[in-house]
DNA sequence: TGTGCAGTTTTGTGATCACATGCGGAAATG
DNA sequence: CATTTCCGCATGTGATCACAAAACTGCACA
C-alpha cells in the first residue's frame, strides 16, 4: 500500500497522522495504523513518544550503518544468483539499466531510486534467497527517504557505470568481480550522499 | 509483549488467535492484532491466507539461508564491538557463559537459547550499529520457535567451547580468530539443527 | 517584544460491533 | 463405509466511538 510511498518520494522528517492518511487511501483509521504500525516495526517510520510518527531523519553514521549492510548483503545475493543467471536475465537487466539512464536524463530522481532498485532486485531475486532479500529491502526502505531527498540535491550526469560492469561480470561468470562490481556500487552511490 | 513467546518457547507449526491471544494478556482484539502482525511483518509468524496465523515452520532451506545469514552479520558486529571491549565486558561475557554452562546441566532447552542470545546481544551491543543488531534479532526471531523444537529434541552436553574462543579473542584483540570463532558458533550450533 | 499559561484542537489508543470468509463437523447419499 | 455437501461457528477485517495525552494557538503579563 504506501510501500510505494517509502520507495522514496517522501522526504525525510515528514510527518504522518492516521487520520490523514486513512482518508488520503479511502479507508478508516484502523488499517492506516496497521500499515504504519508494520512500517514502523521494520524501521522505516520512526515513531517518536507518544507515537507521532515521521519518515526518519537519518543521521551519518546511520547511513553509514546501512551502507554496510548493503555492501554485506548484496555481494552475498549477487553470488548466490550468479550460478542463476542466465541471458535472459542479463538481457532484462540490460533493459532496465536503459531505463535507469532515460531517468537520469530526465533528472528524474524518484524515477531513477525505483529503477535502479528494480535493477538489484531482478538480480538478486535469482538468488533464491527469500529472507536475504526482505532484508535487503528493509534496508531498501530505511534508505528511501533520505535518498529520495539527496538525489533530488544533487545532479547526477553519470550513466551506470558500475551497473555495466556487474552485467559484465555476469557474463563472464566471474564471481569475484561481480562481488567487488556489486559492492562498489552500494558504497559509491552511498558514499555520495554522506559526503 | 510477545516477543518472548517468540524466543523460542513455542513449537513450530502452533495456530494463534487474535481472540485467544487477547484474553490471554488481558486486552482486546486490537493491540492483539497490532503485535501480530508487526511480527508477521519481521517474518517471525506467518499469516497463512485469509489471515490465519502460525508459528512458521521452516524448511531446511531457509534454516541454511537465515544460518548464512548470521554468518554474515554477526562476525561483523563482532569486529565492530572489538575495539570497544574493555574488561568489564570480557566479565560480563563470562559470567553468562557460566549461566549457559548451568542452562545445560539442567537440560533447559529454552534457558539455553536464551542465555545464548543474551551472550550474542551483550557483545553486538558495543558494536553501537543498531540497525545491524537490529537486523540479526529479526533473524533470531525467525528462527525462535525452531530452535526450541530442535534443541529440546537433541541432548546437548558439550559446554559452549566456541564461547570460550570467542573471549579469548576478545581478550587477545585479535580480529581475524574473533570472527572466525564467532562465525564457526553460528553455523555450528545451526548446523546441528539441519543435519 | 519575549515568555509563560490556559483553553482548544488534533491525534493516538483501546474497545466494541457488524460483516464477510473460511474451516470443521455432521449428516445424507452412493 | 467412504465421499460429498451443507450448515454453523469461529475468526479476521474494517469502522466507529470514547478517552487521554500531547501540541498548538491565543492571550496576558513582565
Amino acid at each position: 500500500m504506501r510501500t510505494r510511498i517509502m520507495h522514496g518520494e517522501l522526504a525525510p522528517g515528514t510527518a504522518l497522522t492516521l487520520r490523514g492518511l486513512g482518508k488520503e487511501f479511502g479507508v478508516s483509521m484502523t488499517p492506516a495504523r496497521e500499515a504504519i504500525r508494520r512500517l514502523a516495526a521494520e524501521g522505516a517510520l520512526t515513531l517518536s513518544s507518544s507515537g507521532r510518527v515521521t519518515t526518519p531523519e537519518l543521521t551519518s553514521e546511520r547511513i553509514e550503518e546501512l551502507a554496510a549492510l548493503r555492501a554485506l548483503l548484496e555481494p552475498e545475493l549477487s553470488s548466490r544468483a550468479l550460478p542463476r543467471a542466465h541471458i535472459a536475465l542479463i538481457d532484462r537487466l540490460q533493459a532496465i539499466n536503459a531505463t535507469i539512464a532515460e531517468a537520469i536524463a530526465k533528472q528524474d530522481a524518484s524515477a531513477y531510486i525505483r529503477t535502479n532498485l528494480e535493477f538489484h532486485r531482478t538480480l538478486y531475486l535469482r538468488a533464491q534467497a527469500p529472507a536475504m532479500l526482505a532484508m535487503t529491502e528493509t534496508v531498501w526502505l530505511q534508505l528511501g527517504p533520505t535518498m529520495c531527498a539527496l538525489y533530488g540535491r544533487l545532479r547526477r550526469t553519470e550513466p551506470p557505470h558500475n551497473h555495466r560492469l556487474i552485467i559484465a561480470a555476469l557474463r563472464a561468470g566471474d564471481e569475484p568481480s561481480l562481488r567487488l562490481a556489486v559492492r562498489t556500487d552500494v558504497t559509491q552511490g552511498l558514499k555520495l550522499l554522506v559526503g
